[in-house]
DNA sequence: ATGAAAGCGCTAACAG
DNA sequence: CTGTTAGCGCTTTCAT
């Protein structure tokens, strides 16, 4: 049975207190070379792999874990590169703090509003929602209860909780501007989910009212912002590359067709592009097209998409740095990233 | 300061004893309504939001949480689809139990050997090995050390170790006979890594004997289990749909031009496809690509790959069915899942 | 049905 | 530099 020779027992076969063999592994005290040695070599004969983490977790209350909220189905979350990358980058400062990353689902059954039970149970210092938090959300409600420190991702915080964002607003207009100094002036967009509710299609002005998730929202009001009024708002269930093929299929059929497109990510981008070749459209030459994250995708080549890039590594870091302060003490802050705009080859002058 | 206050506060302020509002809260054992609902009461006010699970950890033995092990970089191996539908599966089953779903990285840093100290260090009852543990993997290694047990998925496993795999060599061999029915004798094949260090190109007879990813070795025995002695074996670091188009561009550029390519995934597969088209050559009609996983790829479209396919979600519920055993006392066994050969559009006649 | 008592394995004051 | 002492918060016999 492995695992079972305590502390107590490698301090009594080195013939030293508990205390000084609690020493001799944490180093977190002065010590004698000999002794600690003489602690080791008992470890090694006794076959003691070091402290039991669960003991070291209760005395000093710290379980050592970020939980880290994602949607209902990670097979969702994470057909998405964005979501990939941002984890990636996060596991990376996670593990930098010495603390592990417990993947949590928001709701037990994809669909339901069902919360995960983990979230009221499962032990975590912070627990970081990645994406989409809306503040009457259930999960946010739920660790709040229980006292955890929460590091919210693109979405809408309370007091006491820290919030980490990219400048989406600021890019999306300045995407905007390049669109009308293009030209352009019939401009459609279409957006990730306002809601959970899984809508899909144009939004009407009572639906344009409802926009829940702070991303959609605030890609939004950056095209408002440039003063861009879309011909369309073509709302999407998810980023997903084939649901932007069916927006640009619908919006590019149109009798008024749009002479740009701006979507708010890359891959709904994609997907938007495709469907213009698919219909024979040039692009730039007929129809300009553009999205946001700045993602790589080879597979649109010779296509480069003009997108709004956002530093998903810095930003995964400073969601792990978020996570140190909090668990400092240190007060928790919004922290808003930069963006860019990189122009490519899916943009161009308004057709004449 | 939330968190703080404590069962014995509860108890205390309910006028019952701490071991009877542990009744209360876990419902493991005989309490009378009216004393449950006091207590329930006295947690309410006191704003206690339930036990602790530290405590609970510590005394129970167990931290409730399964170590997934992953490579080095989550970018890189949820790039691929496979992993993430095997991974959502897995976390719906580990949720089903119960547990919590731990994310490790397996090294700390990517290309380095150097191990991720959490590997050590982590509360963890159980731990998965998700791709490609190879016997010596030192990863392996330490966990055994620490005494956890493990369940490797495709891969080499030490006794008291439980071993989840896919009947893949039979499947490859399915493919084959169906390549050769079909007339073809000039058969290449794309593989998945043989090792860690990166290697991409044709592999030559040296290189074959060193095979040490059991994914690989056994998808190529499956080929030559049914005759088929491959022209070129065609080595990629990666399933990604980029190294297959490096390899079909090198192995249909080639003057003696196989008829089939056999790729040992889908993705790799794709890009083979992808190198076909690019080069002109009609898919099947001048030759035939076809993979494993059976993965839904709607952008390959109009083409729909052949391929062998493998149940992930079914994968990954035995996955979490093997930790369960493992946490049951339940002697570890290997769970070998079938494999089914389904026809596309992408292999067709050898060319006369 | 309830309570008292005994730890789970470890760490951190505090003495010595 | 080392040992003593006292818990961290909880669950679980075992009595009552």
């Amino acid at each position: 049975m492995p695992g079972r020779t305590t502390l107590a027992d490698v301090a009594a076969a080195a013939g030293v207190s508990v205390s000084t063999a609690s020493l001799a592994f944490s180093g977190a005290g002065p010590i004698a070379a000999t002794t600690r040695a003489r602690v080791l070599e008992a470890a090694g004969t006794l076959g003691y792999r070091g402290p039991n983490p669960l003991g070291r977790q209760l005395r000093s209350g710290r379980a050592g874990i970020v939980g880290v909220v994602v949607g209902d189905s990670l097979r969702r979350s994470f057909r998405d590169p964005v979501s990939i990358q941002l984890l990636d980058g996060l596991a990376s400062s996670i593990e930098t703090l010495g603390l592990g990353l417990l993947l949590v689902r928001g709701s037990d059954e994809p669909g339901t509003d069902a919360l995960n039970p983990l979230l009221a149970t499962a032990a975590m210092d912070v627990a970081v929602i990645l994406w989409g938090a809306t503040t009457d959300s259930p999960v946010l409600a739920a660790l709040r209860e229980r006292g955890v420190p929460l590091v919210v991702v693109e979405g809408r915080v309370g007091e006491g909780d820290a919030l980490i964002r990219i400048q989406d607003r600021k890019g999306m207009r300045t995407l905007g501007e390049h669109l009308l100094a293009l030209g352009h002036r019939r401009i459609a967009t279409v957006t990730l989910p306002f809601d959970r509710d899984g809508r899909q299609g144009p939004a009407d002005a009572a639906r344009l009212t409802h926009v829940r998730y702070e991303i959609a929202r605030r890609r939004l009001l950056g095209l408002r912002d440039a003063g861009i009024e879309p011909t369309v708002v073509y709302e999407t269930p998810a980023s997903l590359v084939e649901l932007g093929t069916a927006a640009g299929r619908e919006l590019l059929s149109r009798p008024d067709r749009p002479t740009a497109i701006v979507a708010q990510s890359d891959l709904l981008a994609s997907g938007v592009l495709l469907a213009a070749r698919e219909l024979g459209l040039a692009v730039p030459g007929e129809v300009s097209v553009a999205g946001f994250d700045g993602l790589d995708l080879p597979w649109l080549a010779p296509d480069v998409l003009t997108s709004v890039h956002q530093p998903l590594q810095a930003k995964g870091e400073l969601i792990g740095r978020a996570v140190g302060d909090l668990l400092d003490g240190t007060k928790p802050r919004t922290r808003t990233l930069d963006v860019s705009l990189v122009i490519g080859t899916t943009t161009g002058p308004v057709p004449v």
